[in-house]
RNA sequence: GCGAACGUAGCUCAGUUGGUUAGAGCGUCGGAUUGUGGAUCCGAAGGUCGGUGGUUCGAGCCCACCCGUUCGUACCA
């Protein structure tokens, strides 16, 4: 009997890519979410909430098709069949909003949000079929200057975000670049049109690879392709031998302005326009960079960098770097990128660099697709828990252990109004209105006063309090200061002296209880 | 998605060419201590050997498929 319920029974099983999370990294992720929130709030973003599904077509994936209707997204279909999905970012279901309720809101209208989206993909480490984005966005900012200052601001605040989460200025870099250079070369070079949209996606793909491939590796891909050591063949761009060249001579260009400016950076000067502008190149050269497409990104991107250097943000916190691919599809001009630059041991011990932790860019299209017309938008989106990661292997969270809660143990069960009475006494004195909480509670469970007492120990409480006839009949109570007996615990070797010795407790007066132990938690806090 | 490796107690792992009842350390729980968290000693619980099917007199070990994990690769809005 026995042994068949247990057979029938349920594995208890956590399904595949996705995660449990216990009080610290809830507390830790709502401190983060909170220094975040902070910085929007400054830049004048006020909050958005939107629900976790949408319709699927409003999500920008085609209509998911009856065999895979769950691919990369999770679908499922209403009773009135029209498909909804589980989003995928916020950014789409923003522009959603935004579309519906567009005649409402003021523009240009600056919102920020954070909430979890789904993916349906393969897990990995650290890598979550959902997880917690965090964006601002600056939807219907005019084309011109105004739109290449909403794009300064967007990363000037991403800088600040870094920083107010304790990341130490050279620990992170939010790089920029602008998806019209590449677009405007790679039409130069005749991968123009509609006919090449997929060879375009194929080349910056490749580019998007140098930092792991390196710049052969690229090369290999923009050519026929690439056989990996697994022996697995990635099929390449197919370019020619001069598309290719004149690729390559781009990226080798950009390189080495990127590597001036890093360079530069190490040395300590963050500001030093030279550098800096080398990566710009001079119209009228005769060369593809002066495609139209071509100038119009540098010139944005000239326009980002003088506004946030105008503003005191240096090349060791915003950064034009052409390697910054990112979102394929609807990015339509600056993309931004937030790295983190310091390295963090592998599982193998080996020293890697953290890398991404966020992006965005403008996607002019997105808002449009509801509209008939484009509509600009730029935006930010963090990656709230590859930022959580990062910031333990800093040591910026989770440092403290969590004080526990004083806990009542219960000697004699006939007096439970008394010892509910002494929790109640605890926890209104102890629990200052606006002040920090003290957690306080009763004992609960059914065991002894060992137990009890490894109980609180285990919940890493600050003391404990006992009390039994002995102290009831003389109006004392017992005070146990756990931290100061585990500190004095060392010292016994013998369990009777231990005992006996009762290190850390103490008697007080009824009375006196509350104002005993505000005193005892006082001390342990200026203690640590 | 493709390729490879791995899967034994809550955790880390041992388990001989296929051979009887699958072990250890740590952790958990109980006792020594009916009113006291540590240390020490004693004891106990805890396993569908990832799952299903097959080969065999006999499978933790061999074979097939499936699931899961990890690595590489592709994809990543």
């Amino acid at each position: 009997m026995a042994e068949k319920t247990k057979r029938n029974r349920l594995t208890p099983r956590l399904p595949r890519g996705f995660v449990d999370r216990e009080a610290g990294d809830i507390r830790a992720s709502e401190e983060m979410l909170a220094a975040i929130r902070r910085v929007y709030e400054r830049y004048g973003f006020e909050p958005v909430e939107t629900p976790f599904f949408e319709y699927t077509e409003a999500l920008g994936k085609f209509l998911p098709d009856q065999d895979r209707p769950n691919e990369g997204v999770f679908s499922l279909q209403d009773d009135d069949e029209a498909w909804l999905s589980l989003r995928y970012d916020l950014t789409a279901p923003l522009a959603r909003y935004v579309a519906e309720n567009y005649e409402r809101l003021p523009k240009p209208y600056r919102s920020y949000r954070a909430g979890w989206v789904f993916r349906n993909e393969k897990p990995g480490p650290g890598r979550f079929r959902q997880f917690m984005q965090f964006d601002a966005d600056t939807v219907g900012t005019p084309p011109g200057p105004a739109g290449v200052a909403a794009d300064a601001e967007i990363c000037m605040m991403a800088a600040d975000v870094m920083e107010a989460l304790g990341i130490a200025r050279g620990d992170y870099v939010i790089k920029v670049n602008n998806r019209k250079v590449l677009d405007g070369i790679m039409e130069a070079i005749g991968l123009g049109g509609e006919e090449n949209a997929g060879r375009r996606l194929t080349v910056l793909r490749a580019i998007d690879k140098l930092d792991r491939l390196g710049i052969e590796g690229v090369r290999e891909l923009l050519g026929e392709g690439r056989k990996d050591e697994s022996g697995d063949f990635t099929k390449g761009a197919g370019l020619g031998t001069d598309q290719v060249a004149t690729l390559m001579e781009f990226l080798e260009r950009a390189f080495k302005a990127a590597a001036d400016v890093n360079a530069t950076v190490a040395s300590g000067v963050a500001f030093n326009n030279e550098i800096d502008q080398a990566y710009f190149l001079q119209p009228g050269t005769g060369s593809f960079y002066d495609s139209d497409l071509c100038v119009e990104g540098h010139n944005e991107l000239e326009g980002i960098r003088g506004l946030v250097r105008a503003a005191g943000y240096g090349m060791d916190r915003i950064q034009i770097d052409p390697s910054v691919v990112r979102g394929l599809e609807y990015y339509t001009g600056p993309v931004f990128e937030a790295q983190l630059t310091f390295e963090v041991p592998n599982e193998k011990g080996e020293p890697v660099v953290f890398g991404s932790v966020g992006g965005g860019g403008r996607y002019d299209g997105l808002v449009g697709r509801f509209r008939g017309e484009d509509t600009p938008a730029t935006g930010f989106s963090l990656g709230v828990s590859r930022l959580a990661s990062a910031l333990k292997n800093l040591g910026k969270l989770g440092a403290g252990e969590e004080t526990g809660p004083v806990v009542v143990t219960v000697m004699d069960k006939s007096r439970l109004a008394d010892y509910q009475k002494i929790t109640a006494d605890l926890r209104a004195g102890l629990n200052a209105e606006g002040g920090p909480v003290v957690p306080v509670e009763m004992y609960l469970g059914g065991s002894g006063m060992k137990a009890q007492l490894k109980y609180a120990d285990r919940r890493n409480a600050p003391c404990a309090v006992i009390a039994g006839s002995d102290e009831f009949d003389a109006g004392k109570v017992q005070v146990k200061d756990l931290l100061e007996g585990k500190r004095r615990a060392a010292a016994f070797d013998s369990h009777e002296d231990y005992k006996d010795e009762r290190p850390g407790q103490f008697e007080v007066a009824r009375g006196d209880l509350v104002e005993e132990v505000r005193a005892l938690l006082a001390r342990q806090r200026g203690a640590s």
